[in-house]
DNA sequence: ACAACTAGTGAGTAATTGATTACTTACTTT
DNA sequence: AAAGTAAGTAATCAATTACTCACTAGTTGT
Protein backbone atom coordinates (compact mmCIF):
# COMPACT_ATOMS: atom_id res chain seq x y z
CA UNK A 1 0.00 0.00 0.00
CA UNK A 2 2.76 2.39 -1.00
CA UNK A 3 1.11 6.00 -0.34
CA UNK A 4 2.50 7.13 -4.07
CA UNK A 5 3.83 11.12 -3.53
CA UNK A 6 1.30 14.06 -4.24
CA UNK A 7 1.24 16.17 -7.49
CA UNK A 8 3.29 13.93 -9.74
CA UNK A 9 3.42 15.72 -13.47
CA UNK A 10 1.00 13.80 -15.50
CA UNK A 11 3.16 11.71 -17.11
CA UNK A 12 4.30 9.96 -14.34
CA UNK A 13 1.13 9.86 -12.80
CA UNK A 14 -0.50 7.77 -15.58
CA UNK A 15 2.72 5.74 -14.94
CA UNK A 16 1.62 4.99 -11.44
CA UNK A 17 -1.87 4.54 -12.40
CA UNK A 18 -0.90 1.66 -14.62
CA UNK A 19 1.51 0.16 -11.83
CA UNK A 20 -1.19 0.40 -9.23
CA UNK A 21 -4.22 -0.99 -11.26
CA UNK A 22 -1.52 -4.09 -11.79
CA UNK A 23 -0.50 -4.56 -8.27
CA UNK A 24 -4.34 -4.84 -7.60
CA UNK A 25 -5.30 -7.67 -10.01
CA UNK A 26 -2.73 -9.37 -8.08
CA UNK A 27 -5.04 -10.42 -5.07
CA UNK A 28 -8.50 -8.60 -7.02
CA UNK A 29 -10.76 -9.83 -9.78
CA UNK A 30 -9.38 -7.37 -12.28
CA UNK A 31 -13.00 -6.96 -13.92
CA UNK A 32 -13.87 -6.09 -10.44
CA UNK A 33 -11.53 -3.54 -9.95
CA UNK A 34 -12.96 -0.25 -9.89
CA UNK A 35 -12.04 3.72 -10.30
CA UNK A 36 -12.23 4.02 -6.34
CA UNK A 37 -9.96 1.30 -5.66
CA UNK A 38 -7.43 2.43 -8.02
CA UNK A 39 -7.18 6.16 -7.03
CA UNK A 40 -7.69 4.59 -3.22
CA UNK A 41 -4.44 2.55 -3.61
CA UNK A 42 -2.40 5.34 -5.14
CA UNK A 43 -3.63 7.71 -2.57
CA UNK A 44 -5.86 9.94 -4.57
CA UNK A 45 -9.49 10.58 -4.68
CA UNK A 46 -11.20 9.01 -7.36
CA UNK A 47 -12.04 11.91 -9.16
CA UNK A 48 -7.85 13.10 -10.11
CA UNK A 49 -8.28 9.87 -12.11
CA UNK A 50 -10.01 11.62 -14.36
CA UNK A 51 -7.51 14.34 -14.99
CA UNK A 52 -5.13 11.99 -16.46
CA UNK A 53 -7.15 9.63 -18.48
CA UNK A 54 -10.91 10.40 -20.48
CA UNK A 55 -12.28 7.13 -19.26
CA UNK A 56 -12.01 3.95 -17.42
CA UNK A 57 -11.07 1.89 -20.89
CA UNK A 58 -8.47 4.27 -21.68
CA UNK A 59 -6.74 3.21 -18.53
CA UNK A 60 -6.97 -0.40 -18.89
CA UNK A 61 -5.54 0.27 -22.82
CA UNK A 62 -2.66 1.74 -20.76
CA UNK A 63 -2.03 -1.21 -18.75
CA UNK A 64 -2.41 -3.45 -21.73
CA UNK A 65 0.19 -1.41 -23.64
CA UNK A 66 2.84 -1.55 -20.63
CA UNK A 67 2.41 -5.61 -20.58
CA UNK A 68 2.96 -5.57 -24.12
CA UNK A 69 5.87 -3.49 -24.20
CA UNK A 70 7.63 -5.27 -21.45
CA UNK A 71 7.12 -9.02 -22.17
CA UNK A 72 8.01 -8.98 -25.47
CA UNK A 73 11.00 -6.69 -24.46
CA UNK A 74 11.95 -9.54 -22.47
CA UNK A 75 11.21 -12.10 -25.10
CA UNK A 76 12.65 -10.78 -27.91
CA UNK A 77 16.28 -10.10 -25.20
CA UNK A 78 15.69 -13.86 -24.59
CA UNK A 79 15.52 -15.14 -28.06
CA UNK A 80 18.67 -13.33 -28.87
CA UNK A 81 20.48 -14.71 -25.91
CA UNK A 82 22.13 -17.31 -27.52
CA UNK A 83 22.57 -18.66 -30.84
CA UNK A 84 21.03 -21.83 -30.32
CA UNK A 85 17.62 -21.79 -31.49
CA UNK A 86 16.30 -24.48 -29.24
CA UNK A 87 18.25 -22.95 -26.38
CA UNK A 88 16.79 -19.57 -27.19
CA UNK A 89 13.52 -21.09 -26.93
CA UNK A 90 14.06 -22.25 -23.68
CA UNK A 91 15.25 -18.90 -22.80
CA UNK A 92 12.10 -17.63 -24.28
CA UNK A 93 10.01 -19.68 -22.05
CA UNK A 94 11.81 -19.15 -18.73
CA UNK A 95 11.76 -15.67 -19.51
CA UNK A 96 8.00 -15.10 -19.63
CA UNK A 97 7.45 -17.25 -16.53
CA UNK A 98 9.77 -15.33 -14.73
CA UNK A 99 8.08 -11.90 -15.70
CA UNK A 100 4.68 -13.62 -14.59
CA UNK A 101 6.02 -14.20 -11.48
CA UNK A 102 7.08 -11.14 -11.01
CA UNK A 103 4.06 -9.49 -11.81
CA UNK A 104 1.02 -11.82 -11.01
CA UNK A 105 -1.63 -9.32 -11.67
CA UNK A 106 -0.44 -9.33 -15.43
CA UNK A 107 -1.91 -12.66 -16.45
CA UNK A 108 -5.05 -12.13 -14.71
CA UNK A 109 -5.93 -8.95 -16.48
CA UNK A 110 -4.93 -10.30 -20.05
CA UNK A 111 -7.39 -13.21 -19.43
CA UNK A 112 -9.90 -10.90 -18.30
CA UNK A 113 -9.59 -8.89 -21.23
CA UNK A 114 -9.78 -11.87 -23.91
CA UNK A 115 -13.33 -12.74 -21.40
CA UNK A 116 -14.67 -9.49 -22.98
CA UNK A 117 -17.23 -10.06 -26.00
CA UNK A 118 -17.06 -6.67 -27.37
CA UNK A 119 -13.95 -6.63 -29.67
CA UNK A 120 -12.31 -3.70 -27.35
CA UNK A 121 -9.02 -1.74 -27.91
CA UNK A 122 -7.17 -3.22 -25.29
CA UNK A 123 -8.67 -6.93 -26.88
CA UNK A 124 -6.69 -5.48 -29.87
CA UNK A 125 -3.66 -4.81 -28.13
CA UNK A 126 -3.68 -8.51 -26.79
CA UNK A 127 -4.35 -9.88 -29.79
CA UNK A 128 -1.29 -8.57 -32.28
CA UNK A 129 1.14 -8.84 -28.93
CA UNK A 130 0.38 -12.73 -29.02
CA UNK A 131 0.67 -12.80 -32.92
CA UNK A 132 4.07 -11.05 -32.69
CA UNK A 133 5.02 -13.81 -29.95
CA UNK A 134 3.67 -16.52 -32.10
CA UNK A 135 5.48 -15.59 -34.69
CA UNK A 136 9.21 -15.28 -32.71
CA UNK A 137 8.43 -18.65 -31.55
CA UNK A 138 7.74 -20.08 -35.07
CA UNK A 139 10.65 -18.47 -36.33
CA UNK A 140 13.09 -20.19 -33.40
CA UNK A 141 11.13 -23.40 -34.51
CA UNK A 142 11.84 -22.89 -37.72
CA UNK A 143 15.90 -22.21 -36.89
CA UNK A 144 15.94 -24.87 -34.78
CA UNK A 145 14.89 -27.37 -37.11
CA UNK A 146 16.93 -26.29 -40.10
CA UNK A 147 19.95 -26.61 -37.24
CA UNK A 148 18.61 -30.11 -37.05
CA UNK A 149 18.35 -29.55 -33.39
CA UNK A 150 14.80 -30.96 -33.78
CA UNK A 151 12.86 -33.35 -35.78
CA UNK A 152 12.63 -32.44 -39.07
CA UNK A 153 9.42 -34.02 -39.18
CA UNK A 154 8.14 -31.71 -36.68
CA UNK A 155 4.83 -30.02 -37.41
CA UNK A 156 6.08 -26.47 -36.46
CA UNK A 157 2.49 -25.02 -35.77
CA UNK A 158 1.25 -27.63 -33.57
CA UNK A 159 4.84 -26.82 -32.03
CA UNK A 160 4.19 -23.32 -31.53
CA UNK A 161 0.42 -23.61 -30.30
CA UNK A 162 2.16 -26.47 -27.93
CA UNK A 163 4.54 -24.14 -26.71
CA UNK A 164 2.39 -20.97 -26.09
CA UNK A 165 -0.73 -23.33 -24.68
CA UNK A 166 2.20 -25.21 -22.39
CA UNK A 167 3.00 -21.67 -21.07
CA UNK A 168 -0.91 -20.47 -20.06
CA UNK A 169 -1.48 -23.75 -18.77
CA UNK A 170 1.62 -23.05 -16.02
CA UNK A 171 -0.04 -20.16 -15.72
CA UNK A 172 -3.51 -21.00 -15.46
CA UNK A 173 -2.29 -23.69 -12.70
CA UNK A 174 -0.40 -21.65 -10.65
CA UNK A 175 -3.82 -19.40 -11.11
CA UNK A 176 -5.44 -22.18 -9.68
CA UNK A 177 -3.32 -23.30 -6.93
CA UNK A 178 -3.23 -19.38 -5.87
CA UNK A 179 0.78 -20.01 -5.41
CA UNK A 180 2.77 -18.06 -8.56
CA UNK A 181 6.29 -19.14 -6.97
CA UNK A 182 5.05 -22.46 -8.06
CA UNK A 183 5.52 -22.04 -11.60
CA UNK A 184 9.38 -21.55 -11.84
CA UNK A 185 9.38 -25.14 -9.75
CA UNK A 186 7.38 -26.87 -12.49
CA UNK A 187 8.66 -24.68 -15.40
CA UNK A 188 12.47 -26.40 -16.27
CA UNK A 189 10.87 -30.00 -15.75
CA UNK A 190 7.62 -28.98 -18.15
CA UNK A 191 9.96 -27.90 -20.88
CA UNK A 192 12.06 -31.10 -19.96
CA UNK A 193 9.30 -32.75 -21.33
CA UNK A 194 8.26 -30.51 -24.38
CA UNK A 195 11.67 -30.48 -25.67
CA UNK A 196 11.76 -34.55 -25.83
CA UNK A 197 8.55 -33.85 -27.82
CA UNK A 198 10.34 -31.70 -30.67
CA UNK A 199 13.53 -33.46 -30.10
CA UNK A 200 15.83 -34.74 -33.26
CA UNK A 201 15.96 -38.55 -33.34
CA UNK A 202 19.35 -38.96 -32.04
CA UNK B 1 -33.23 -17.45 -28.22
CA UNK B 2 -35.45 -20.01 -27.14
CA UNK B 3 -38.19 -19.02 -25.70
CA UNK B 4 -38.31 -21.65 -22.36
CA UNK B 5 -41.73 -22.62 -21.81
CA UNK B 6 -43.88 -20.82 -18.93
CA UNK B 7 -44.72 -22.45 -15.54
CA UNK B 8 -42.03 -25.12 -15.29
CA UNK B 9 -41.77 -27.24 -12.42
CA UNK B 10 -38.86 -25.95 -9.94
CA UNK B 11 -35.75 -28.65 -10.64
CA UNK B 12 -36.63 -28.07 -14.09
CA UNK B 13 -36.55 -24.77 -14.17
CA UNK B 14 -33.45 -24.54 -12.18
CA UNK B 15 -31.69 -26.76 -14.98
CA UNK B 16 -33.27 -24.33 -17.33
CA UNK B 17 -31.49 -21.67 -15.62
CA UNK B 18 -28.16 -23.30 -15.65
CA UNK B 19 -28.11 -23.86 -19.29
CA UNK B 20 -29.55 -20.30 -20.18
CA UNK B 21 -26.36 -19.17 -18.29
CA UNK B 22 -24.12 -21.28 -19.99
CA UNK B 23 -25.49 -20.55 -23.30
CA UNK B 24 -25.46 -16.82 -22.30
CA UNK B 25 -21.22 -17.10 -21.21
CA UNK B 26 -20.36 -18.32 -24.78
CA UNK B 27 -20.76 -14.68 -26.31
CA UNK B 28 -20.92 -12.81 -23.36
CA UNK B 29 -18.25 -11.94 -20.59
CA UNK B 30 -19.42 -14.32 -17.66
CA UNK B 31 -19.10 -11.50 -15.05
CA UNK B 32 -20.91 -9.06 -16.90
CA UNK B 33 -24.20 -11.59 -16.98
CA UNK B 34 -26.63 -9.66 -14.82
CA UNK B 35 -29.82 -11.72 -13.42
CA UNK B 36 -31.98 -9.56 -15.97
CA UNK B 37 -29.90 -11.19 -18.71
CA UNK B 38 -30.02 -15.07 -17.64
CA UNK B 39 -34.21 -14.37 -16.84
CA UNK B 40 -34.95 -12.72 -20.25
CA UNK B 41 -32.93 -15.39 -22.12
CA UNK B 42 -35.73 -17.88 -20.47
CA UNK B 43 -38.41 -15.48 -20.83
CA UNK B 44 -38.94 -14.92 -17.53
CA UNK B 45 -38.96 -11.81 -15.29
CA UNK B 46 -35.82 -10.98 -13.04
CA UNK B 47 -37.72 -11.75 -9.89
CA UNK B 48 -38.83 -15.16 -11.14
CA UNK B 49 -35.14 -15.76 -10.39
CA UNK B 50 -35.17 -15.75 -6.89
CA UNK B 51 -38.04 -17.56 -6.19
CA UNK B 52 -35.94 -20.81 -6.94
CA UNK B 53 -32.62 -19.66 -6.09
CA UNK B 54 -31.83 -17.50 -2.91
CA UNK B 55 -29.07 -15.31 -4.30
CA UNK B 56 -26.97 -14.78 -7.52
CA UNK B 57 -24.18 -16.63 -6.18
CA UNK B 58 -26.00 -19.65 -5.70
CA UNK B 59 -27.17 -19.62 -9.96
CA UNK B 60 -23.22 -19.52 -10.58
CA UNK B 61 -22.78 -22.73 -7.88
CA UNK B 62 -25.22 -24.73 -9.27
CA UNK B 63 -23.49 -23.66 -13.26
CA UNK B 64 -20.12 -24.98 -11.59
CA UNK B 65 -21.97 -28.19 -9.88
CA UNK B 66 -23.38 -28.94 -13.46
CA UNK B 67 -19.98 -28.80 -15.13
CA UNK B 68 -18.20 -30.59 -12.50
CA UNK B 69 -20.70 -33.36 -12.59
CA UNK B 70 -20.68 -33.34 -16.75
CA UNK B 71 -17.11 -33.03 -17.45
CA UNK B 72 -15.88 -35.62 -14.35
CA UNK B 73 -18.52 -38.09 -16.40
CA UNK B 74 -16.98 -38.25 -19.81
CA UNK B 75 -13.30 -38.01 -18.47
CA UNK B 76 -14.04 -41.29 -16.29
CA UNK B 77 -15.87 -42.77 -19.27
CA UNK B 78 -12.81 -42.24 -21.68
CA UNK B 79 -10.15 -43.22 -19.30
CA UNK B 80 -11.54 -46.83 -18.58
CA UNK B 81 -12.83 -47.10 -22.75
CA UNK B 82 -9.42 -49.09 -23.51
CA UNK B 83 -7.32 -51.13 -21.66
CA UNK B 84 -3.96 -49.25 -22.91
CA UNK B 85 -3.21 -46.37 -20.58
CA UNK B 86 -1.54 -44.39 -23.24
CA UNK B 87 -4.89 -44.96 -25.17
CA UNK B 88 -7.11 -43.94 -22.64
CA UNK B 89 -4.90 -40.82 -21.54
CA UNK B 90 -5.65 -38.99 -25.88
CA UNK B 91 -9.34 -40.26 -24.80
CA UNK B 92 -9.36 -37.83 -21.51
CA UNK B 93 -7.66 -35.19 -23.99
CA UNK B 94 -10.06 -35.16 -26.77
CA UNK B 95 -13.51 -36.06 -24.59
CA UNK B 96 -12.38 -33.05 -22.61
CA UNK B 97 -11.66 -30.92 -25.59
CA UNK B 98 -15.03 -32.38 -27.59
CA UNK B 99 -16.73 -30.86 -23.91
CA UNK B 100 -15.51 -27.42 -24.23
CA UNK B 101 -16.27 -26.99 -27.96
CA UNK B 102 -19.89 -28.40 -27.50
CA UNK B 103 -20.39 -25.75 -24.68
CA UNK B 104 -18.38 -22.82 -25.42
CA UNK B 105 -19.49 -21.00 -22.17
CA UNK B 106 -17.98 -23.66 -19.66
CA UNK B 107 -13.96 -22.19 -19.90
CA UNK B 108 -15.09 -18.79 -19.87
CA UNK B 109 -17.12 -19.34 -16.65
CA UNK B 110 -14.54 -21.55 -14.89
CA UNK B 111 -11.80 -18.99 -15.84
CA UNK B 112 -13.95 -16.18 -14.54
CA UNK B 113 -14.68 -17.79 -11.42
CA UNK B 114 -10.77 -18.74 -10.97
CA UNK B 115 -10.16 -14.60 -11.09
CA UNK B 116 -11.86 -14.57 -7.41
CA UNK B 117 -10.35 -13.24 -4.77
CA UNK B 118 -12.67 -14.33 -1.86
CA UNK B 119 -12.59 -18.19 -1.76
CA UNK B 120 -15.83 -18.62 -2.81
CA UNK B 121 -17.89 -21.95 -2.74
CA UNK B 122 -18.00 -21.89 -6.20
CA UNK B 123 -14.83 -21.74 -6.80
CA UNK B 124 -14.21 -24.55 -4.28
CA UNK B 125 -15.97 -27.19 -6.80
CA UNK B 126 -14.05 -26.11 -9.58
CA UNK B 127 -11.11 -26.96 -7.44
CA UNK B 128 -12.10 -30.24 -5.92
CA UNK B 129 -12.97 -31.37 -9.76
CA UNK B 130 -9.10 -30.18 -11.06
CA UNK B 131 -8.15 -31.95 -8.34
CA UNK B 132 -10.15 -35.09 -8.91
CA UNK B 133 -9.22 -34.75 -12.73
CA UNK B 134 -5.43 -34.20 -11.88
CA UNK B 135 -4.77 -37.63 -9.25
CA UNK B 136 -7.16 -39.86 -12.69
CA UNK B 137 -4.67 -38.30 -14.94
CA UNK B 138 -1.39 -39.04 -12.57
CA UNK B 139 -3.19 -42.89 -12.14
CA UNK B 140 -3.19 -43.25 -15.58
CA UNK B 141 0.21 -42.05 -16.27
CA UNK B 142 1.58 -44.49 -13.70
CA UNK B 143 -0.53 -47.41 -14.94
CA UNK B 144 1.24 -46.54 -18.79
CA UNK B 145 4.89 -46.40 -16.61
CA UNK B 146 3.95 -49.86 -15.24
CA UNK B 147 2.74 -50.97 -18.56
CA UNK B 148 6.45 -49.49 -20.46
CA UNK B 149 4.50 -47.60 -22.57
CA UNK B 150 5.95 -44.39 -21.08
CA UNK B 151 9.38 -43.48 -20.05
CA UNK B 152 10.50 -45.41 -16.90
CA UNK B 153 12.23 -41.98 -16.14
CA UNK B 154 9.37 -39.77 -16.80
CA UNK B 155 8.61 -36.89 -14.00
CA UNK B 156 5.07 -37.69 -13.33
CA UNK B 157 4.17 -34.17 -11.54
CA UNK B 158 5.23 -32.55 -14.23
CA UNK B 159 3.74 -34.85 -16.95
CA UNK B 160 0.50 -34.37 -15.39
CA UNK B 161 0.98 -30.96 -15.40
CA UNK B 162 1.69 -30.40 -18.65
CA UNK B 163 -1.34 -32.50 -19.56
CA UNK B 164 -3.59 -30.40 -17.72
CA UNK B 165 -2.00 -27.48 -19.21
CA UNK B 166 -1.46 -28.72 -22.59
CA UNK B 167 -5.48 -28.59 -23.09
CA UNK B 168 -5.83 -25.19 -20.97
CA UNK B 169 -3.35 -23.88 -23.42
CA UNK B 170 -5.44 -25.19 -26.50
CA UNK B 171 -8.60 -23.34 -25.05
CA UNK B 172 -7.15 -20.64 -24.12
CA UNK B 173 -5.71 -20.09 -27.44
CA UNK B 174 -9.31 -20.89 -28.76
CA UNK B 175 -10.48 -18.14 -26.76
CA UNK B 176 -8.18 -15.63 -28.31
CA UNK B 177 -8.68 -16.86 -31.57
CA UNK B 178 -12.39 -16.49 -31.12
CA UNK B 179 -12.76 -20.02 -32.94
CA UNK B 180 -13.50 -23.08 -30.77
CA UNK B 181 -13.86 -25.65 -33.47
CA UNK B 182 -10.09 -25.30 -34.08
CA UNK B 183 -9.65 -26.68 -30.88
CA UNK B 184 -10.09 -30.17 -32.75
CA UNK B 185 -8.27 -29.55 -35.34
CA UNK B 186 -5.00 -29.20 -33.31
CA UNK B 187 -5.86 -31.51 -31.07
CA UNK B 188 -4.37 -34.85 -32.09
CA UNK B 189 -1.33 -32.79 -33.77
CA UNK B 190 -0.32 -31.41 -30.45
CA UNK B 191 -1.08 -34.42 -28.61
CA UNK B 192 1.09 -36.33 -30.91
CA UNK B 193 4.04 -34.46 -29.79
CA UNK B 194 2.81 -34.33 -25.72
CA UNK B 195 2.96 -38.37 -26.51
CA UNK B 196 6.22 -38.08 -28.13
CA UNK B 197 6.95 -36.11 -25.39
CA UNK B 198 6.78 -38.91 -22.73
CA UNK B 199 7.05 -42.24 -24.70
CA UNK B 200 9.06 -45.05 -24.17
CA UNK B 201 12.61 -44.49 -25.58
CA UNK B 202 11.80 -47.66 -27.70
C1' DA C 1 7.38 37.30 -4.36
C1' DC C 2 3.89 36.72 -7.50
C1' DA C 3 1.30 35.30 -11.28
C1' DA C 4 0.15 31.28 -14.31
C1' DC C 5 -0.49 26.78 -14.66
C1' DT C 6 -1.13 22.07 -13.20
C1' DA C 7 -2.75 18.55 -9.99
C1' DG C 8 -6.03 17.14 -6.62
C1' DT C 9 -10.49 17.59 -3.92
C1' DG C 10 -15.07 16.49 -2.76
C1' DA C 11 -19.62 16.76 -3.59
C1' DG C 12 -22.49 15.69 -6.81
C1' DT C 13 -25.30 12.74 -11.02
C1' DA C 14 -27.36 9.24 -13.84
C1' DA C 15 -27.38 4.56 -14.77
C1' DT C 16 -27.15 -0.19 -13.45
C1' DT C 17 -27.23 -3.99 -10.32
C1' DG C 18 -28.97 -7.76 -7.09
C1' DA C 19 -32.61 -8.38 -4.16
C1' DT C 20 -37.54 -7.79 -2.01
C1' DT C 21 -42.47 -7.78 -2.02
C1' DA C 22 -47.50 -7.44 -2.73
C1' DC C 23 -50.16 -9.27 -6.10
C1' DT C 24 -51.78 -12.39 -10.00
C1' DT C 25 -51.95 -16.63 -12.66
C1' DA C 26 -51.59 -21.53 -13.35
C1' DC C 27 -51.59 -26.17 -11.75
C1' DT C 28 -52.93 -30.03 -8.32
C1' DT C 29 -55.60 -32.44 -5.02
C1' DT C 30 -59.59 -33.91 -2.98
C1' DA D 1 -65.68 -27.23 -8.47
C1' DA D 2 -63.38 -25.37 -4.48
C1' DA D 3 -59.28 -24.84 -1.92
C1' DG D 4 -54.46 -24.85 -1.54
C1' DT D 5 -49.96 -24.53 -3.46
C1' DA D 6 -46.42 -23.37 -6.67
C1' DA D 7 -44.69 -20.15 -10.23
C1' DG D 8 -44.40 -15.65 -12.38
C1' DT D 9 -45.05 -10.40 -12.56
C1' DA D 10 -44.01 -5.65 -12.01
C1' DA D 11 -42.76 -2.13 -9.31
C1' DT D 12 -39.41 -0.69 -6.15
C1' DC D 13 -35.24 -0.50 -3.05
C1' DA D 14 -30.54 0.32 -1.53
C1' DA D 15 -26.01 0.02 -3.04
C1' DT D 16 -22.48 0.63 -6.34
C1' DT D 17 -20.57 2.34 -10.48
C1' DA D 18 -18.15 5.53 -13.90
C1' DC D 19 -17.98 10.11 -14.71
C1' DT D 20 -18.42 15.60 -14.06
C1' DC D 21 -17.30 20.03 -12.25
C1' DA D 22 -16.61 24.15 -9.48
C1' DC D 23 -13.19 24.99 -6.38
C1' DT D 24 -8.63 24.70 -3.78
C1' DA D 25 -3.74 23.60 -3.09
C1' DG D 26 0.64 23.04 -4.70
C1' DT D 27 4.43 23.87 -8.20
C1' DT D 28 7.10 26.52 -11.46
C1' DG D 29 9.15 30.32 -14.13
C1' DT D 30 10.45 35.04 -13.94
Amino acid sequence: MRPTASYLPADERRIATVEAVIELAASTNPGDITTTAIATRMGLTQGALFRHFPSKDAIIEAVMGWVAEQLMARVHAAANSTPSPLAALEAVFLAHLQFVVAHPGVPRIVFGQLQHAEQTLAKQVVHTMLQRYGQRVATLLADAQARKEVDPALDLNAATTLFIGTIQGLVMQSLIHGDVRRILIDAPRVFQIYRRGIAATA
